[in-house]
DNA sequence: CGGGGGGTTGAGATGTCTCAAGGGGTGTGG
DNA sequence: CCACACCCCTTGAGACATCTCAACCCCCCG
């Protein structure tokens, strides 16, 4: 029994094309809401826009700002601290609150780093509304897909990318995803202005933040990006992309 | 036909049921569809369900037998090999497929680990089907969102975890699955025969083979587990859980 | 001015990987 | 029926990446 995985189909090929080089994303607007007139929230930095836990009301899109999803774990069970790791991060235009669906409950707390504002789409109007809409049925459940895809590409990252590649992957990623959220589609942003902690990313990526430091510190030296704090310009994108 | 997000759908509390403590699960079985005479097939061991790439026809539940999802990611375009990585293992009742419904393709490759059949879902009468039945829309949704969940944890564990808890996990959250798929709810699995690798396992965890090896014998050596190839026995639950 | 959060960098500890060898099973062809 | 090949699993020893602990800096804010 040979499981073949045939890396040269054509069928494996398409599928690789659309996933780019970097890692997640894969966010998807529910743009058939905009036509909807869903209330909004604005949430300050540092401030919970929902906790794990609490009963799950509503789904959230991004209008603007930027959040952090954050999973605790039980060190299974007992004694120490729990494990507790971001899961994603959330820009303009991506949905929030997806993962609670199953359980009726939210399964992760949504923090904002900077002053933010979402769209609330309550779920109790939102299904109806999608059992009235073909259209509008699909794009949910295609956001959600996203979703999977994107929590499963971070797991395949994390099971098998040193730190080097795990940091290139997301600043490529987050250059992309700022990109679309700005919608001045076509080319990449190449300045960055990171939202969050090196702490944040290092729990995203699976690495302490003294990793992250030095690796993005390395990535300086090798002329690959420019770096000033949070502040980050993409210097030479296919030295991140190539290794 | 109730709109909102119940806790108490039987949809909702199989989601729930299953979390538990150890890690991924959380596979949910499209219920109301066993109403509905949808056809089967028949998938020979090493055989692939799907590829990544083909179209998405169809979402798969697995009447009996074990699956593994293979996903590949090109390692950051040119050069050497690919990533490649065991993203799921699937028991009967679990659903497959989820992952292409966002690009209309699938995402990864579906390989059978034995003789297995599987109950075909064809996603163009699912989707008129789930815009018909509120309760079915909700349950499908809800299979997705714990999909999620599942893969999110999954990353966590990868992120978090050393390789003693990560088999553990992987051994307790099995057993359970397991007991879950055959329906004898209540008490769980002791005596597991592993349909894959230690290989499947290591990419699986994020770990070599090797590594996999050695965990599982020194558990057995303390006491925690037997041990004889692939038959595993679970000797000491509370060993497994606490650290 | 003092304190705290965030970031950088160094040096040693350590867990996992890598490379290598060897031991069963099982299927197949002589 | 045996022999061989192949796959899977186990175990060892050294290499290496990342973690851990620690010191220090900067900046902002009270």
């Amino acid at each position: 029994m040979e499981p073949s995985i045939d890396p040269a189909t054509p069928a494996g090929r398409a599928a690789r094309d659309g996933a780019h080089g970097a890692v997640p994303s894969l966010h998807v607007r529910l743009s058939d809401a905009d036509a909807i007139p869903f209330p909004t929230r604005t949430v300050e930095r540092g401030d919970a826009l929902y906790c794990a836990g609490e009963p799950l009301r509503s789904l959230y899109t991004v209008q603007s700002g930027c959040f952090k999803t954050v999973a605790t774990y039980p060190s299974t069970d007992d004694d120490s601290a729990p494990h507790t790791q971001v899961t994603g991060f959330h820009l303009a235009n991506e949905t929030l609150g997806l993962d609670g669906v199953c359980t009726s409950r939210h399964e992760s707390d949504a923090v904002a780093l900077e002053a933010s504002v979402v769209r609330i789409m309550p779920v109790g109007i939102l299904e109806p509304l999608c059992r009235e809409y073909a259209a509008m049925q699909h794009e949910l459940l295609a956001i959600m897909s996203a979703e999977i895809v994107r929590a499963s590409r971070l797991a395949l990252m994390l099971g098998t990318m040193p730190a080097r590649e795990r940091v290139a992957a997301f600043l490529l990623d987050f250059s992309e995803r700022l990109d679309a959220s700005t919608s001045s589609s076509g080319e990449r942003a190449t300045e960055l202005l990171l939202p969050m902690t090196r702490a944040d990313i290092g729990s995203y990526l699976g690495l302490e933040l003294e990793t992250v430091s030095r690796t993005l510190s390395k990535l300086q030296r090798e002329g690959a990006i420019g770096l000033n704090g949070r502040q980050v310009r993409i210097v030479d994108r296919t030295m991140l992309e190539h290794h």
